[in-house]
DNA sequence: TGAATATATGAATAACTATTCATATGATAT
DNA sequence: ATATCATATGAATAGTTATTCATATATTCA
């Protein structure tokens, strides 16, 4: 079927078998990797990280977030259900307006974390 | 100029000017914001991730983790190469064969401290 | 030197996602 | 009820990025 093939391709003719195995049977699931790179997806966006760090001080509602990021309204409202979806912000209605706050201590740990990090 | 504006934009009338000022001084700089989000974004991709956590148990070459995560070979270079660049991973070169291997411990325990999220 | 092997890389493609625009919903006050 | 304000949301657009394809580089061995 497959008349032309130019060059041989290397198909892992330099696999140490025994070393693939050994590591394949020690690293975490599969689905568990798929989920923690899908936790860390929603850190990796400059606006969602500029709006957990505002959230970190205190509670906010949509427009003060937007003034405070220079964002329109539009914008931070894609992105908070997009946080609170990951269950990393809750919401509260109080009248018209609508209070943001990180869900819970856990995640105030993970951003404190992070300031940590730049400072190594 | 703007002759046509329907809806009177709600441009930030609900803002609680105080408490965002609060915030603005308390907030972490918006460069430091900004090279946090580049941070989380490399973890934020599951082939990466999946190369890491591979890692994480030894050193591999680049045919050992296409095999391992049913990756071309050309794929996994790329890859490599964006780890490579964010100092996640270092490079070592055995004959025609490189290994890769975590860059430091931090990175070790960052990568135990994602597996430790999960589990809560 | 030339053949074979392991890895790297530039360019093109395909898939994803953040933002914007227009508009809808929900709540208050008159 | 209606007008106004704060927020939410669907669709379109624009920007980004992971993968693939073709090919180059680097190393070993005959």
């Amino acid at each position: 079927m497959d008349t032309k093939k130019p060059i041989e391709k290397c198909e892992f003719l330099c696999v140490h078998e025994d070393v693939v195995q050994e590591v394949l049977r020690k690293m975490p699931e599969e689905e568990t990797l798929f989920q923690l790179a899908d936790f860390f997806k929603v850190f990796g966006d400059s606006t969602r990280i500029r709006i957990l760090y505002a959230l970190r001080e205190t509670e906010l509602c949509v427009c003060d977030i937007a003034s405070l990021l220079g964002l329109t309204q539009t914008a931070v409202s894609h992105q908070l259900r997009v946080l609170k979806t990951s269950k990393l912000v809750k919401a509260r209605r109080n009248g018209k307006t609508v209070f943001y706050s990180l869900d819970d201590d856990h995640i105030h740990r993970i951003l404190d974390m992070g300031i940590c990090h730049l400072e190594e």
